[in-house]
DNA sequence: TAATAGTTGACAATATTACTAGGTTAAATC
DNA sequence: GATTTAACCTAGTAATATTGTCAACTATTA
């Protein structure tokens, strides 16, 4: 998993979306004016939300993106994933055979770490990170995700 | 913490150095051709790493870098950070009133995110890294580095 | 029903970053 | 001292991230 600022901007997004959810969908505008995200870069991410399934969006005047979802039931990992392209984790590109050439030698450790973010991630829904910020709490554990 | 291609070229090649440290210094060419990273790039990395005081350079024939410490000493956190600028982790820029305007609403779980993936990579030295490669264990949990 | 404004959607343009190519300098060997 | 090998430096190219412009669509409203 490739973790840029692309990622965070996507699910900043998402949480913007997910925060003002009263049923009547939210505009690029809106997110854009409140998460001082560009409105062009906006559209170019929720063109690949919608693509994967994460948002509908709905045209004209009182328009916008909705959840396809109930925020309980999307996880950080899959914004992340709908907006990044996969980070090629090792020099190999996977093969199997890597370790006979003596290349390859940060295998197991980018597997692994792409694991260990991966789960922490898909662990994490967009309600949970809400509940969270509402709670005001300002020092966080990960167990209380 | 960002995590890109650049990051993993980097440790890998930190890695290439402290598998082969017999002591005499490791040149560049023989890590581009190793491990299929080109020279050029390698330069510039390690320009970094030096910088950073994370290797040191011998000029000439015979040249090339040594690990500046012990490779039981280098965490991959540091080689990350030497070669990556900081990953601007919220849209506040780290400002602690981000609460009060409603926005940075990712702001905790980017925190706690960076702060998990860094504590996962503090923990691991490229000495324990290459010691794992070498028992030839194909499957590694995590909780064994 | 026609005009209008709000909105997504597509595409071009710019800025930033990743990566490559070539030349220069320093040290070692012959 | 000439030659070779390597770090080091400077620029260039390619790819990606980000922004800007405009067209297409749709609900409102007059």
């Amino acid at each position: 998993m490739k973790l840029t600022t692309k990622s965070r901007y996507a699910v900043t997004a998402m949480l913007d979306i997910a925060s003002h959810n009263t049923g009547s969908p939210i505009s690029l505008p809106e997110i854009s004016n409140r998460q001082n995200i560009s409105l062009s870069y906006l559209e170019q991410l929720f063109s690949r939300l919608k693509k994967s399934g994460l948002v509908d969006s709905i045209k004209g005047p009182g328009g916008g993106y909705v959840l396809s979802k109930d925020a309980n039931e999307i996880v950080i990992s899959e914004v992340i994933q709908a907006v990044d392209e996969d980070l090629e984790a090792t020099a190999c590109n996977g093969k199997s055979n890597c370790h006979n050439n003596h290349q390859c030698i940060s295998h197991n450790l980018w597997q692994d770490l792409g694991t260990e973010i991966n789960n922490f991630l898909s662990d994490i829904t967009l309600k949970q990170v809400i509940a969270k910020n509402n709670s005001d709490v300002k020092e966080i554990k990960l167990s209380e995700y």
